[in-house]
Order: structure tokens, then sequence, then C-alpha cells
DNA sequence: TGCAATACGCAAGTCTCGTATCGTTTCATC
DNA sequence: GATGAAACGATACGAGACTTGCGTATTGCA
């Protein structure tokens, strides 16, 4: 209970053992490795792991989850499109090819674990989420989407679809799809029906 | 190997399995059953059903995925607009509150199992995608969509938010969702837009 | 009628997750 | 110092997934 009474946690241990999480899971996969390795890999019992985590969904989410959590995703550079655009290819980058069996891992595992996907909305979803709403703010600000935009659509309309061709398709985001998923956010919040860059580009070589 | 070498397998017995599966899984979900109770209940012996299927996640999905695989999702109504909405509605009853946990155990049951994973694809996306397909094929025949239309990212942007919401959010799909993803394809694929300023409008008199 | 191949039920054995309990160690407080 | 609370490593445990091996049953084929 009280936090300074008792012998305090081993300092480094917490660390210790997210990381030996991470390099597991990208030697091995999910699947690939039990708690007993993790304990061993860090240098601590078992409990002291199961002390921390209650389980190893959760503990794969933490350790995936625990580098890079503040990154501002959709950083400004001055247009929203230009903000979304970047923030897509941040995104594209993480779940690259070489890591999507892992993401894959992390998606599924989360999908019946409670904690672990509190864990993950925290640590990832939550931040970038909020990134986007900052990118949308600073474009009604801007006047480049109406007032009422629903930045809980846009985020559905922006994320969903990368996470199914990830986990489902287990395919690259291809830049058709990217290119649709920012014109579709545009067509349907932009303020002015100006022509966008977006639009003008498929029609430009004509 | 060769299958008419040996004795044949029990008749009605992959049938009895799947469907002592399926009853488990809607009584007592993923983790509240073991193998052992699957055989059983089936009445055949425990080796039986691993020689058939390879895993209990396995089993699962193929329990829960082996019925109405062949429904036609994004049905014929007259127009894509209609198709569109009653396979959006379809599938949200599908992933209704109800049925919520049960696919979230699903996914799970997905998490470490990549034969599971491509199961689920064959029985349950594969169809879907086609149906959806389909739609569009109509729709670009009767005029509704453009002949350029990208199958695949249409597919994309209805599905994907549909899996965010529900694997992430675990959330319902609210109705504000849905009209902006048929908004969206329409916006972005409609052929004749009428006097809202869409994409192709601009593009096609070139 | 034999024989090879395969499925069958059954049971024993291995592996891992997660829990519980040991004696020990480290801290704050008395 | 002594004490109590909590963390520590180690280990035993129950449960369930999955494997392996046994003896038997059922088929096609020689």
């Amino acid at each position: 209970m009280n936090p300074a009474v008792g012998r305090p946690r081993s300092s480094g241990a917490d660390e210790a053992i997210l990381r030996a999480g991470r390099e597991l899971m990208t030697e091995h996969g999910y699947a690939g490795f039990s708690m007993d390795e993790v304990a061993r890999r860090a240098g601590v019992g078992r409990q002291s792991v199961y002390r921390r985590w209650p389980s190893k969904p959760v503990l794969v989410v933490a350790a995936m989850t625990s580098v890079g959590a503040d990154v501002d995703v959709f950083a400004d550079t001055g247009s929203f499109e230009g903000d979304l655009r970047s923030g897509l290819e941040a995104m594209r980058a993480l779940y690259h090819r070489s890591s999507a069996a892992l993401f894959a891992d992390v998606y599924f595992a989360m999908a019946s674990d409670l904690a672990a996907r509190d864990l993950f909305n925290e640590n990832h979803v939550r931040p970038r989420r909020r990134s986007l709403a900052r990118a949308v703010e600073r474009a009604i600000e801007r006047g480049e989407l109406a007032r009422e935009t629903d930045v809980s659509t846009v985020t559905d309309l922006v994320s969903g679809p990368f996470l199914y061709r990830r986990l489902i398709a287990a395919d690259d985001l291809r830049d058709v799809l990217l290119d649709a998923i920012v014109e579709a956010v545009l067509l349907l919040y932009g303020a002015k029906p100006q022509q966008s860059s977006a639009t003008i580009d498929r029609c430009s070589p004509a």
C-alpha cells in the first residue's frame, strides 16, 4: 500500500524486464518465448515480472510501447494536409513490413485482455489521437477545416485503414490509399471547397 | 498421404467438433473451455480434434467462421449507396455489443497463430471483400462510380474504421462514422456528383 | 485371406502461464 | 539497534495446450 514502507523496488529492474521483452519479441515473436526467459534475460526472478505486469499480453504491450510514446506524430508543418501526410508517413514507417508480424502480435494480443488494451490506448493510441486533434484544431484555426469537424471520425478514418492493411491484408500501405485518406478527410471536412493540392495532383499531368 | 488408403475419417465428426466449439465459445468464451471439453462434447477423442485442427486458436476460428461464410454482405439493393449501407449495417450487427466479446476472443485467438489468421482471412475476410468488389462492379456498370474506382482502396476505407473501433476503441460503430464512410467513398469515386465538388468531376472533362 | 495405411479412443508425458509460498534482503520508522 | 512492511530470487503447484505412444478398428489392395 504505502510506497514508502518496505523494501523499495529494484531500480533498473523495470527497464531490464521491458528491454528483455522487447528483445525477445523482435527475436522470436509473441509465441516464441516464455515469461521465464524474460525473467532470466532480465536477471530477475519470475515473480518480479508478474509483480509489475499481470500477464504476458500486458508485458508485451508495455515493452513494445514504452519507447517513443511522446512523439508528436502529426506535427505542425504549416498546413493541415502537410500535417496529415507527414503523420501518415511516420505511421507507415513505424508499421513497415519488417515489423509487421511484430505489430500484428501486439494488436491481436490486446483483443481480449482489457488491461493490455487500456495500456496500449494510454501509451500508443492516445498520444497519436491527441496529436491529430491538435492538427485538426490548427486547421480549423487556419480555416482549412470546418468548425464542426468531428475529430473522432477523422481519427477512425485515418487510423482504421492503416490497421486493416497491416493486420488483415498483411500488406504495406500503398500510396494510393494514403492519398485517398487525405483526400477523403479534406473532402468531408474541408472548409472551403477550393482546389486543395490533393485533388490537383491527380489532374495536373493532364 | 493417399486419402483413399486407410481408415476413412469419421463422417460427422468434423461438424460435431465445430458445433461443440461454437457452443462452448458462446457459453464460456475462449478461455472458458478446454480442448478436452470440446472432444467430450463432440463425442470424440482429443486426438481426433488435433488431427483436424492443429491448435485451439485455429479450431475456434474455424468454428466461428464456418457458418454464414457464403453470405453476400453487400447484396444488390438497387443502388451502390444502398448496397454499402446495408452491408455496413450487417457488419455492425455482426459485431454488435452482444457478440463483441466473442469476436474479441476470436481476434485474441489469432494473436500467436499464423494459421488461424490465414483461416480467418479465407473464411471471413475474403467473402466480404469479394462481395464488396461485386457491389463496386455493379455501381460502375450503373454509372454510379467512376471506372477507375480502386476496389482495394474502397475495401480499406470501408473495413478499416470498423476494425479500428472494434479492436482499439472496443466500441460500437456510431452512425456518424457510418455516414462518413459512405460519404467519403461516394465523394472520392462517385461518377456523377450533383453540385458537390468531387474529384472525378474536376478531372473528367480532360 | 493377409497386409499396409490410416483413424480411432485412451492415457501418459512435456511445456508454459499464472499463483502461492518459501526464506532472505532492504528500506523507513521507532 | 530492533521491528515491520514490502520486494527479492527460488521453487512448488494447478491447469490447460499440445505431443507421443499404445492397442484397436476400418478401409483398399494383392
